[in-house]
DNA sequence: GCTGTTTATTCAAATGTTTTATTATTAAAT
DNA sequence: ATTTAATAATAAAACATTTGAATAAACAGC
């Protein structure tokens, strides 16, 4: 149970009070530099290594960084958090500017804020970033902690008392649709997610109109397909499509995870993209390059994003919270071969 | 700094010791239900969380599990530790069972030795799952400090003394060979990463010479293409056979990124698969189904590795540590369309 | 030689739990 | 009534650190 070599040896072996030893290991000027280089002998002879949950009880910071997950969004995989590919690249970004500070993540797909600030507190998170898509309340709630936060994508107006990260996503969507409009299309599926339950896909909806109005295009109803977020969920909004018999010369999907699994469908019905389709989707994954064909889509820097909201929380944890910043990346449109001149 | 409310305070307002109230919430018998009931309610009351990181300093136990990740072996994308879904499959797997038990997971890319024991001692990890490719001087030295430990894909000979689970490599390796070579194949190429580096690897290299052994088949050193595990190690590796003009009639990819990743090649150089090649990888990502054509492969569960992995160093953790017991999974051929009969 | 200041070191309290040993209470057995 | 045993509750030590306050030593200025 009890750690091996503690502060106390140490301390004892060098001939000095434990709190020398604590101000030698970090760095604290109230230490002649001699008995400090000492010290940080014997420290290496004992293999003494800090007990960070002491520091913790101690000082109050645990290092830890938490990233909540949304467990419900992808619907048709349940348990499984790190499918989506978007999830890992921004994990990735977070760890990447994290790692070198000190701390570490822990993550954890979270339903109710109860949940969510039962977490927080018996692990006494330094810091949280939130992913996905939750009640008003919620954040609210959370926030009383009193914890530096970061929220990922979200919309809502009170949102600007929290620091967040998020996409131009209306612009996005207009980009891609105008993108469509523009190569002579004039009826374009828009294949998405859950609209009023994600802010997010709401607002790449809503640049889809735009564009559809600014180009005097008239939304049709039929050209509305909604499914969950994920392979499966284009999948099945193609064959839907497909059983339909909708009309639409181009699609716009609003994550290429859709976009993909879309493809699939066209591919095993015979149906030829960008032949009889013409495809944009919306994030850039990695994979997107080796599916065929390659997908046209509005590129987001994921890892970006990340690393982004790990500067916003080391910041917030170091120089005490500021009030609620936002950072708002631009998507960018990248061509490959899912869209064809009509 | 402090915790807004402590065990103290609940002891104070429902007028018992603090030993109640830690027996009340740890379900011990030594208190009498009633006020075990009263207790409870005041704990709701005063929304009090234990912390965990007191309840470590006293009983020794994190309840947190690390997970290391290779960081070099992925070579060419640097800092990006979950860029291969494998890992996110896998760890997916982990959090599936550790989640119930009030398990939390962390997970780090790991150089040397010394980096993995800090991390351990720092953090009082209950427990840790190791992925990646090692000297052997790396798992001894972790293994002193005597925390159960789970090596995944570690095929050494020593690794007996720990848990691994793993899967049955070189017989995976053999059967996608030998499916190649059943469908008329007798030019196999062979894609990989370091056969010297991954045990992983030359396990499945094992069993494609195998196959070509027990079929009289040749195995010629212009079949073999060593590059890093990833999809540009997998372009890159069609790039140069195209380049060298190997006349093999198939590939044997040990890992589908590598496939996936030659499949873009051979699509921008006007190569037909399986027209020209035929191609069987290894894994069975996600993406596989969603690829053009869709890639025939030797599959594995990934998330099941996770979850049985969770499952080895839970029970180590609870009951106290085993010896070394192995777990061994079949993969299984999954047929799709990238393999022709010639 | 005295005072005041800087520098180095130590003491001891505080952090929030669990758990061992101890005491108090009640019930059962003699 | 008295001891025994079981049950409930508590006090206090232990866990490994940080940190504010206290102390000691060295040293400068007068």
């Amino acid at each position: 149970m009890a750690q091996k070599v503690t502060i106390r040896d140490v301390a004892k072996q060098a001939g000095v009070s434990v709190a020398s030893v604590s101000y030698a290991i970090n760095n604290v000027d109230k230490i002649n530099p001699e008995t400090r280089t000492r010290i940080l002998k014997v420290i290496k002879e004992l293999d003494y290594k800090p007990s960070l949950m002491a520091r913790c009880l101690s000082n109050g910071n645990s290092k830890l960084i938490g990233i909540t997950l949304p467990l419900t969004e992808v619907g048709d995989i349940p348990g499984s958090l790190l499918k989506n590919p978007f999830f890992g690249e921004f994990i990735s970004g977070v760890e990447s500017v994290t790692r070198n500070q000190g701390y570490d993540i822990l993550f954890t797909g979270v339903e109710t804020d109860e949940q969510c600030r039962d977490w927080i507190q018996r692990r006494k998170l330094d810091g949280i970033i939130m992913l996905g898509v939750y009640p008003k309340s919620f954040f609210v709630e959370v926030k009383k902690l009193g914890v530096p936060i970061v929220l990922i994508d979200a919309y809502e107006d009170y949102a600007k008392e929290f620091h967040r990260v998020m996409l131009e996503d209306e612009a996005g969507g207009y980009q891609a649709t105008r993108y469509l409009i523009e190569k002579g299309h004039e009826k374009i599926a828009f294949v998405t997610g859950s609209i009023k339950h994600s802010r997010l896909n709401y607002r790449r909806y809503q640049g889809y109109q735009r564009a559809l109005k600014e180009a005097g295009l008239k939304e049709r109803p039929d050209d509305y397909f909604e499914y969950p977020v994920s392979f499966q969920g284009g999948y099945r909004a193609a064959m839907d499509m497909i059983e339909k018999g909708c009309d639409a010369t181009a699609i716009f999907a609003i994550a290429d995870i859709m976009a993909i699994g879309m493809l699939k469908a066209f591919r095993e019905n015979g149906k030829d993209v960008p032949g009889d389709y013409s495809i944009i989707g919306f994030d850039d994954i990695q994979f997107d390059e080796y599916v065929t064909p390659g997908l046209t889509t509005m590129h987001q820097n994921s890892m970006q994003k990340g690393s982004i909201s790990a500067e916003m929380i080391l910041e917030d944890i170091q120089h005490g919270r500021s009030e609620g910043k936002t950072v708002v990346l631009k998507p960018k449109l990248v061509e490959r071969e899912s869209v064809k001149q009509l």
